[in-house]
DNA sequence: CCAAAATGATACTAAATCGTATCAAATCGG
DNA sequence: CCGATTTGATACGATTTAGTATCATTTTGG
């Protein structure tokens, strides 16, 4: 039998090269385009490992993902504001979520749990409920405050978020400036209907 | 020499056939996991009207992307308002637009699109400038009749587009009673604005 | 009605790839 | 320091699949 589940200090080290070696490579050409012998060739170490402490191609995808829901939750769940101007306050919020979706990395990921949500649908829900919702969230309470209504907050998101995301998405992603333009027309916008 | 272009009735009736089986199949489990044998085997025919035909399966993928694109031009080109108030014209608009953005059909092109964007980047572009682009032009000079600014067409498109589709490609699709209801809060806020 | 051309069925090649098995090397515990 | 266990390298089997080639069948046009 020797069939255990021990962690080695070795074997740690592997793991976690392995989970970093398959994000870089899943993010840049999805699942299916990425081999298994790729991922060790690019990691080192052999097949053996990933068959063994991930079971498959699908447990590594699924480790892989989950660690960037981790990294990826919605950075505003840390974020305390004080007592701020609604105006003031929507745009700090703003600015901080579209800085962490405009990056390269999220772009790739968001793009290839769309991708990959017909083989795996439980994953884009996932990424959803801890992302996209809990920043709307935030943007609710942050709302309220100032006797708006709550469905308000899930306008603001989607009018902030959609377009500058999409053209990243497409490789055109919009200037520095032209975003910091999008969020006072979005916050204008928003705050006009409060 | 037997390479012809030749188009027999009999011909066009499979090349026909083979776009409408593999629509189908790429929109339901994307290009990768669907095979060249499997469309052959749903349509009729054989391989060879594949490769004489369309050339390889990418340029079977191409012609089924190029149809649907003319299918799913923007709904609300050919639609003409007469002098409406903006609040019932935006609101038809909407109406419109989300009846063709909700159907399954397009749902699944969508994600087909964003997925298929790594292997052909140009795709996605394409589908973006006849789709969304147009339909924020509509909206643009819709809102500017009423002496709005420009970019309020992109926000309105944004918030009144994103979270009913977003639902609907997680498979958790709105009622209609609350997209209706959606659409009212977008149109609202908009004119808020204007 | 018949030859020429197009279409259809199918066998086949070559390559990729997942997962396993086998054996060698490194590492750990006592 | 040594035997047991974990990790590494690699060969291998089995399967899938894109694209080609070959030959039979149907259609077309004169």
């Amino acid at each position: 039998m020797s069939e255990r589940a021990t962690l080695t200090a070795r074997g740690l080290a592997r793991q976690e090269a392995l989970i970093e070696t398959a994000t870089d490579l899943f993010l840049g050409k999805g699942f299916d385009a990425v081999s298994v012998d790729e991922i060790v060739a690019a990691a080192g170490g052999s097949k053996t490992n990933i068959y063994r402490q991930f079971g498959n191609k699908t447990g590594l995808f699924t480790a892989v993902v989950e660690r960037m829901s981790q990294e990826f939750l919605s950075p505003l769940d840390q974020l305390v504001l004080g007592p701020v101007d609604l105006e003031i306050g929507l745009q700090i919020l703003g600015r901080t979520l579209l800085g962490q979706l405009l990056t390269p990395k999220h772009i790739a990921f968001q793009r290839m749990v769309i991708a990959s949500s017909v083989q795996f649908p439980d994953l884009m829900t996932h990424w959803y409920e801890v992302g996209p919702r809990r920043s709307q969230s935030i943007f609710r309470s942050q709302i309220e405050k100032s006797s708006g209504a709550p469905e308000l907050a899930v306008l603001f998101h989607d009018m902030l978020v959609t377009e500058p995301v999409t053209r990243a998405m497409m490789g055109r992603p919009m200037a520095a400036e032209d975003v910091e333009a999008h969020i006072q027309s979005a916050v204008r916008l928003v705050i006009s209907g409060v």
